[in-house]
RNA sequence: GGUCCUGUAACUCAGUUGGUAGAGUGCCACCCUUACAAGGUGGAAGUCACAGGUUCGAGCCCUGUCGGGACCACCA
């Protein structure tokens, strides 16, 4: 940066480059805040030891992950948080936005395996858990800080010096601490239940990163045969209900006749691990077969009840089922019901195992079609299906997801979630958009035991630890509770079987209770106290368990810290509404536990940022907008390039980059940082998707152009200004109260319409409306100051005049101009911190007074001050600018064009506003493109014939042509004339309604009646108008 | 099966306690008027998804229908 100029200097700098060029601002002043210190917050600011306290606005980072990339979800979340952090530190909040890193377990475990496969072709079990753990630090210690500095480069304001990561030893504290506690609270339990089994990572995980997708699949349906009736009669009966229900089939097998039940399955190999035939308990069909057996075709020594469950519905397949309760959520709940027996017959990479008999080794699906043979063969298979139905998938690998039976740690939810409700019910944690409270509810009130155990090797440890001494006891009072005493064969085994081997037996065997009674859990690592008589548990925690302790771990729990005590709760949780229930309902639930209160007082929501289509992004449609070509501008050849390098199947490529193609035939413009900041704020409606189109974008950056150049035309008028100042003091602190005072009616217009842009951003930003404020801000900046404020100004400062000298109150406009665009800069800093922060330091008052900040990043926010807004001035110059829009519209009617100046007639409908007209001939006829201007009251001033008259409520433009009106004018003339009409006509109507009379409100009533009156008379002036051209 | 969001100009969206519709982009025409062509000026463009209801009055409130989207449960 060798041409950049310290801030530091009193003097702005006098030239402001002529070009907007977002990477080289951007650049300079995110490095300048950073090496400034402007972010990191104390806590002992915010204690009640320090006077005064500052009041503490503290939002969580949600902690990316450490193998992530920067994707648009972050570039949203960096824009609305910032916004809010921005504007709470410039309100004089002590506000602290923290910052951290997640370890997340699978992710991360899942990219360092295949890149450890990739070069070194060794899968994780090659090199050992120890050594790959390593791997695994080395590669967040090389890739860590990628992400952190993408975050900046968006303008992210956090407190960097306090980035924490989620497998630092303080956190691993934290998460010690908490497991400890929750086991002792009896909060935590281990079980041997029915899981999601991830094939493709090899962990169990939780239901909530289950999806459930439509897939294709085949109904298998086939027969149970009944086991032989004991007696002729049920025999007898049986076969009668038979022959009145076709599901119920006869097959001839061998030679007998034998009566069986149909059961249909999308999982055949399941068959293997089945204990039970269920059916409705009102099914008229089966009621008679409740209570028998039937025989399983492949064991020879299975038979299975035919019991009856509610849960089974009637009308899908046969309207009976196998119940399989080792590998299906529903059958397994229903086998606890009836205390039916589980038999588990795949391993864990979905593999028969030797429970399958016959079809031991074989693949899932090479036991499918094996059985499905075998039932034919036997006669038992009757018919297959297609269907779709939902499979459940693993939301990480994408494999399909096997429930499986295993012993995992669970979380006692129930209790917890309770609280979690309670909080929103109650109003201490609110959440924005309140439409989904329901969802919070349901999820709260349904919500099952929390599967927090992962058999991964990187995440955080289990504080559990076999005691082997209590072991063996356990071992000896189980065998004697099963045999009355112990065997000296038993004490043999003991003493001859290793221990971890006794382990594996014991957790294979033992019952949850016996399990529990030689575990310990510890915050303590109790194999480095006696490591002959401890084992640590071997599996690692769910991502989300550490994630859901970040509001006060992140702030150093378990240690009572002056950051806890300075920063607990939050103000306000922003996030995406797909980890509602992964983390913001673990936070809540977690928080109110360990801190007794909840950890934040808001939750806003925000909405998924999709392409202009409302297309969800993917890189495989073509589609995805990276952030980071949005903030530095890439070229349709580099996308396509970048595209190339996917993984997406060469089949496909093609029409991928035609997509490409098309959504970005000019690729993308370099926006920076501001323009998409600005951008995804004023597109993040409440509870809408964020649609990210790059016409959209490049508009928002032609406004940050706009404002630029702006600054650039009031720069030399400013420092004409500081000349001054310099040679008279008095001059120097000038009150807005004086500059009111002083200043035109342009002036005061200004003033006044930028005291209520500041109240309406003010309370758009304190509602979370992003959308608000940046429009708000937007249509102030060029609509007001740019389309008329800096116009007046040119007038005001004879920019354009012959004359050397400006007049008197050309130095109040110079002043106006700086104020307004001082304040424009602090009040959209937070929104665009960084041209605001390069633009702010040419236009900052230049009183070089020490106790000025130097950064528009800590000056103060602009406050409303309601007494500073002038309605007459606002009054006023809405007339003025009718005037001159009016005067615009005629002659481009007329087809006059700009460079033939003309004279013009005003006439209007009170003597006050013709004095205002008058008194304002200079700017209108300039604003205009006027020659000279005579202001009448209306029908004192005889028209020519060829003038063109373009009639307004409370005034007219006329233009003195000497040609004749154009058809086109009559044409506009007709046009408003009937549109007038019309509004007359409706507005007529109510006032003849004796109802709308007497019942609505008076003050509508008499507003209709003005309005009628207004219409009446423009409609008058219209028809007058328009018989000029019947005249001629 | 349950819940939520959503339907307004060609496109993307605003629209306050009900008082007959706004913005940006795009489109058309004219203009390089010394801050800005990443610009200026003017203009055209809407049966507010549909059908009922409440009301003096409905884009807004209620009911139903039909689109679009998301989530939860479940599909043996």
């Amino acid at each position: 940066m060798p041409n950049s100029k310290p801030p530091q200097s009193k003097q702005p700098p006098a030239e402001l480059p002529k070009a907007y060029d977002a990477a080289r601002i951007e650049q300079r002043w995110q490095q300048r805040w950073l090496q400034a210190d402007l972010f990191a917050v104390r806590a002992a600011d915010s204690l009640p030891a320090s006077k005064p306290p500052k009041a503490p606005y503290v939002v969580l980072m949600p902690p990316p992950n450490v193998t992530g990339t920067l994707h648009n979800g972050h570039a949203l979340f960096v824009a609305l948080q910032d916004i809010l952090v921005r504007t709470q530190r410039m309100r004089g909040n002590n506000a602290l936005w923290l910052p951290g890193l997640d370890h997340a377990g699978i992710a991360t475990q899942t990219v360092v395996e295949r890149q450890l496969q990739i070069q070194e072709g060794k899968t994780r079990h090659d090199v050992g858990r120890k050594a790959f753990i390593g791997k695994v630090w080395q590669w967040k210690e090389r890739n860590g800080d990628r992400i952190v500095q993408q975050l900046q480069a968006i303008g992210a304001s956090a407190d960097w010096s306090r980035l924490r990561f989620s497998m630092d030893p303080h956190h691993c504290e934290a998460v010690e601490h908490a497991f400890v506690q929750l086991w002792n609270d009896g909060l935590i339990y281990r079980g041997q239940r029915l899981v999601n089994w991830d094939v493709g990572s090899q962990t169990a995980i939780s239901d909530e990163e289950v999806q459930h997708v439509p897939r294709k699949g085949q109904l298998v349906y086939f027969t149970y045969r009944l086991v032989c009736a004991p007696s002729a009669t049920a025999a007898a009966d049986a076969q009668h209900a038979a022959k009145d229900d076709p599901s119920s089939q006869q097959h001839r097998v061998e030679g007998q006749v034998s009566e069986g039940i149909v059961v249909a399955t999308t999982r055949l190999e399941t068959m293997l691990g089945d204990t039970a035939i269920a059916v409705h308990p009102h099914d008229e069909r089966y009621k008679q077969l409740v209570g028998q057996r039937v025989q399983h075709p492949f064991f020879a020594d299975r038979t299975l009840p035919i019991i009856a469950d509610e849960a089974v519905k009637q009308d899908f397949g046969s309207g009976a089922v196998k119940i399989t309760p080792a590998h299906d959520p529903a059958d397994f709940a229903m086998g606890q019901r009836h205390g039916l027996e589980s038999i588990c017959v795949l391993d864990r990479h979905s593999r028969m195992n030797a429970a399958a008999g016959p079809y031991k080794g074989l693949s899932k699906q090479q036991a499918r079609e094996r059985i499905e043979q075998d039932l034919a063969d036997l006669g038992l298979l009757c018919k297959k299906e297609s269907i779709e139905h939902n499979v459940s998938v693993s939301q990480r690998s994408g494999e399909v997801i096997e429930p499986m039976i295993s012993r995992q740690y669970f979380v006692k939810a129930g209790p917890l979630a309770r609280q979690a409700k309670q909080a929103v019910d109650s109003g201490d944690t609110q959440i924005i958009p309140g439409s989904w409270k329901k969802t919070w509810d349901h999820f709260l009130d349904n919500i099952q035991d929390w599967c927090i155990s992962r058999q991964l090797w990187w995440g955080h440890r289990i504080p559990v630890y076999y005691d082997l001494q209590a072991l063996e006891q356990a071992i000896r009072n189980d065998a004697k509770q099963r045999q009355g005493q112990n065997t000296p064969a038993l004490e043999a085994l003991l003493a001859h079987t290793a221990s971890h081997e006794l382990l594996r037996i014991a957790l294979d065997t033992l019952d949850d209770a016996q399990v529990r009674s030689f575990c310990v859990a510890s915050t303590t690592d109790l194999t480095q106290q006696d490591p002959k008589r401890y084992v640590q548990e071997e599996d690692v925690l769910d991502t989300w368990f550490s994630s859901g302790l970040w509001p006060f771990a992140a702030l150093g729990w378990p240690q009572k810290t002056d950051d806890l005590a300075a920063f607990y709760p939050s103000a306000v949780l922003e996030t995406g509404f797909d980890i509602l229930f992964f983390w913001v309902a673990r936070m809540m639930m977690l928080g109110i536990h360990f801190m007794g209160r909840v950890p934040f007082r808001h939750v806003y929501l925000h909405a998924m940022v999709r392409d202009a289509h409302g297309k969800k992004m993917s890189k495989s449609l073509g589609n995805a907008i990276d952030p980071l070509d949005v903030m530095q501008g890439c070229s349709l050849q580099q996308l396509q390039d970048k595209t190339r390098q996917h993984p997406i199947p060469p089949s496909r490529l093609d029409s991928v980059l035609a997509g490409v193609a098309k959504n970005f035939p000019d690729g993308i413009p370099a926006v920076g940082a501001d323009g998409l900041r600005l951008s995804l704020a004023i597109l993040s409606g409440q509870g809408r998707d964020v649609r990210l189109s790059v016409p959209r974008v490049v508009g928002y950056r032609s406004f940050l152009n706009k404002l630029w150049n702006a600054t650039r035309f009031a720069l030399p008028h400013i420092h004409a200004l500081a000349q001054t100042n310099a040679s008279t003091a008095s001059a120097a602190s000038t009150s807005l109260a004086q500059l009111q005072q002083r200043g035109s009616l342009c002036d005061r217009w200004i003033l006044s319409r930028l005291q209520r842009t500041i109240a309406a951003v003010n309370q758009a930003v304190d509602t979370y409306r992003f959308d608000e404020m940046g429009q708000t801000l937007y249509h102030f900046v060029w609509s007001q100051l740019c389309d008329w404020y800096v116009e007046c100004a040119k007038v005001q400062l004879r920019v354009n005049s012959q004359d050397k000298q400006p007049p008197a109150s050309a130095h109040v406009t110079a002043q106006v101009l700086q104020h307004v665009l001082e304040v424009s800069m602090r009040l959209l800093h937070p929104v665009c911190p960084f041209v605001t922060e390069e633009l702010w330091a040419y236009v900052r008052p230049n009183t070089a007074q020490p106790s000025q900040p130097l950064f528009c990043c800590t000056a103060d926010y602009p406050q409303p001050d309601t007494s500073c807004i002038d309605e007459q001035a606002e009054t006023d110059m809405q007339l003025l600018q009718q005037a001159v829009t009016l005067i615009r519209a005629t002659r481009q009617e007329s087809g006059v064009p700009v460079s033939q100046k003309l004279p013009v007639i005003l006439l209007t409908d009170t003597a006050n506003n013709q004095q205002l007209l008058q008194n304002h001939t200079a700017l209108i006829t300039q604003l205009a493109h006027a020659q000279t201007m005579q202001v009448q009251l209306r029908g004192q001033c005889p028209l020519p014939a060829t003038a063109h008259t373009n009639p307004s409520p409370h005034v007219d433009a006329v233009l003195l042509l000497t040609e004749a009106n154009s058809q086109r004018q009559q044409q506009r003339l007709q046009q408003q004339f009937n549109k007038v009409s019309k509004e007359l006509a409706a507005v007529q109507t109510a006032l003849d309604n004796p109802r709308f009379v007497s019942g609505a409100p008076a003050n509508v009533v008499q507003a209709k009646r003005q309005q009628c009156q207004q219409l009446q008379s423009q409609a008058d002036k219209l028809q007058n108008c328009l018989r000029q051209f019947d005249a001629s």
